[in-house]
DNA sequence: CGCCCGATTTTGACAATGTCAAGATGTGGC
DNA sequence: GCCACATCTTGACATTGTCAAAATCGGGCG
């Protein structure tokens, strides 16, 4: 555990000293301005300054690069879901549905990487963004069982299942703005209200018609 | 306009006949079985048994082929989206979110390409392609506007942010469960029929809370 | 019946990329 | 002051997308 140049900005030619931390920040600007394809190890490395070669001391390979930016990302995700803990009303409730999607938008070179089939699908996930991304859902659950804990929302409500389609239409409607299908730019403010109200109608009203609240798994290892 | 072996299976060596149509299966097969990583142009032709670049000749680039292959996704799915014309009741919601996610799951390779950012956010997506995709968001708005006119739903819902809504649900449940994020396929069906309820209990109330439905550009060039 | 044009396929080639192996170069602790 | 080791570099290789030029075949026209 020995540090070179822990002073930043006084470039040593060898041993940068401070590589891992630029190589995450040029990565996630390569991302923003070029765009995923613009993103390669070697061109990264030239971007920072440094041989092809060099970034593979600080990542196994390119998905853990791209794992570390994601798990960066699910970490200033946290921040912003854990805004709005005031009461529970359908302002809020709005409100919160804005400020995820603003996120997703403007921060969109993390939240591809943070929810992208890229590295899900791929199975090359990090132990530790798979923590972090799952404390995130759990946090967002466990937002849901208080407020029915404290009879804010229905009690018929499963809320496991709120949690998961109401995130899921959160993520549809990033996905769809992001990639530019369907949805407009334009359509963004009226589809958050809209969202809102839908999801607000829903913790009011709980499930009615039939079928007991199931209760097989969950949510992957957060199932109760 | 003249074709050489129309009569399939005869391999002439040279002149294979129908190729454009057996690199289209064996793109998605390959898709399926390796997934994304395991397609390339030269695994295709190999695998159909062709060298390199004879596909080059039935498609401009790689992404021309995918585009191709998404849009005979489109048309598959087009007919899944068309079953439901029965009259509407929370069932037949529930049994649409249904059989959207099935197609979805079952045929995710296609999915993928249809929806996936690869295609969207490079921004080379087909004309062929865009207007398949906007079809089938044009035909499930004008249902829900049939329903309207019909007096099935709410008034006061706006057609067109219902439909952006619904659908971003729909797809972002799609993605998540594709991609293995958050959702396993054991919640599937119990998720199903609550987005189908929530979708059923907001065409019934529409919105109450305030704001005249607003008017501005909705879905790209389907507003109207 | 045979020739020719053009559709189709092939071989050769090149640049970009991810990544490994071996060597060079510093740094702090003894 | 020297050594082990983290860090960085150069060299190399396989894979991939794709272009250019050459080879090959088939049907319509003479």
């Amino acid at each position: 555990m020995w540090r070179y140049a822990t002073r930043m900005g006084s470039k040593s030619s060898y041993h940068h000293g401070d590589l891992r931390r630029t190589l995450l920040d040029q990565a996630a600007l390569l991302l923003r301005e070029e765009g995923e394809k613009g993103l390669s190890m070697r061109a990264l490395a030239a971007r920072v300054g440094v041989s092809r070669t060099a970034p593979y001391h600080h990542f196994k390979d390119k998905e853990d690069l791209l794992c570390a930016i994601a798990t960066e990302g699910f970490r200033r995700f946290i921040g912003v879901l854990s805004l709005e803990s005031a009461d529970l009303s359908e302002t809020n409730v709005r409100q919160f549905v804005h400020s995820y999607l603003g996120f997703a938008i403007s921060n969109a070179e993390y939240y591809d990487l943070m929810f992208g089939s890229q590295l899900w699908k791929s199975g090359s996930v990090n132990e530790a963004l798979r923590q972090e991304a799952q404390a995130s859902f759990r946090f967002y659950l466990e937002q849901v069982r208080d407020w029915q804990r404290q009879g804010k929302v229905n009690n018929q409500l499963d809320p496991l299942r709120y949690a998961q389609v109401s995130w899921s239409a959160l993520h549809g409607m990033c996905r769809l703005l992001i990639d530019g299908i369907y949805l407009d730019p334009g359509s963004m403010g009226p589809m958050c209200d809209e969202a809102g109200s839908m999801f607000w109608r829903e913790l009011q009203a709980g499930r009615q018609a039939g079928k007991a609240p199931a209760s097989g798994p969950g949510a992957q290892r957060s199932s109760h």
